[in-house]
DNA sequence: AATCCGACCAACCGCGCAAGG
DNA sequence: GCCTTGCGCGGTTGGTCGGAT
């Protein structure tokens, strides 16, 4: 933990939370620390603007509750980026580009902060050096027998309209054992879904009415790296339904378990939410 | 030993959105 | 519908550290 001394205020622009007399900026120090921990400890958070008066804390309430999220959070994991969560950041950021608080989301104990952190310090320039363009995860020099891209293929090109598609070449290896999953679910009305790292659940099968935006998908040929997968970074508590519903069937997946995964089409770009509580899981747009 | 320089990351900044009046 | 307030997010800054020269 490193806790160096304060810089001088004229270092940075001022802002309307800095300009007010006697508020203290910079580096937080222990002290701080143990008051703002310990305030929320017992009055909980929330109310950020007024609690640094009430904690008795010389600091704006966003810079409480920067610190709070950012670093003293019990549930905020300490230490270095483990490669399988390095793989997760790649794969939810192919998907849903500079979106750091939903990509944290997926990681449980990293904050958007971090993860932003890791992103520009370590995989973007990981990215580069493997020509790879870090915004569209795709080679930044296209060239057929470039073997540059280190995502797998798609088998069918012409299914894939989504900018998130990824190209593939043979001649790639396979980055994990996830990769295996990666195929598009069609549905009966042309339109292709996959899911948030990037893969399915094995064989499928569709039916839906594209009119009142209804689908239900049946996923068969679960297997444990998948659950395993699901179970451990994109179980969520948000679960949110809407008027706009598709009911996802699980199929053949025994036992019924109870996860949380997103989805997108390639057609529209859309983010779906879904809790499977059962055998059946309601989404969201 | 001193200096330089790039990497890392905590913290700041400004904007957008949602809720409430 | 408009305005205010508070919160959350993504982009950016700059202090510290450690390796290279």
């Amino acid at each position: 933990m490193r806790y160096p001394s304060a810089f001088p205020a004229s270092t940075r622009k001022s802002t309307p939370c800095f300009t007010k007399e006697g508020l203290k900026r910079g580096p937080w120090t222990p002290e701080e620390d143990v008051i703002l921990a310990s305030y929320i400890k017992r009055e909980g958070e929330g109310q950020w603007r007024t609690l640094p008066k009430r904690a008795g804390l010389l600091r704006c309430g966003k810079s409480c509750r920067l610190r709070w999220m950012n670093y003293l959070r019990p549930s905020v994991k300490r230490g270095q980026i483990a490669p399988d969560e390095e793989d997760l950041i790649l794969r939810l950021h192919r998907l849903l580009g500079n979106r750091w608080a939903l990509i944290a989301g997926r990681i449980p104990g990293r904050t958007d902060n971090e993860i932003k952190n890791y992103w520009n310090s370590h995989l973007s320039k990981k990215l580069i050096s493997q020509g790879i363009d870090p915004r569209t995860h795709k080679p930044m020099n296209p060239n057929p027998n470039s073997s540059g891209n280190i995502y797998p293929t798609n088998p069918n090109p012409n299914t894939s309209p989504n900018p998130n598609t990824i190209n593939d070449s043979s001649e790639n290896p396979k980055v994990t054992t996830l990769d295996q999953y990666q195929n598009p679910v069609v549905n009966n009305n042309g339109e292709n879904w996959q899911n948030a790292v990037g893969m399915t659940m094995g064989s499928k099968s569709c039916h839906g009415n594209h009119s009142n935006e209804e689908y239900n998908i049946e996923f068969y040929n679960f297997d444990d790296t998948c659950f395993s997968f699901l179970n451990n970074y994109l179980f969520n508590e948000d679960i949110v339904f809407t008027n706009q519903q598709a009911n996802i069937v699980l199929a053949a997946a025994s036992p019924p378990q109870s996860v949380m995964y997103s989805l997108q089409t390639f057609n529209h770009g859309t983010i779906w939410e879904a809790s499977l509580p059962s055998t059946m899981a309601t989404f969201r747009r």
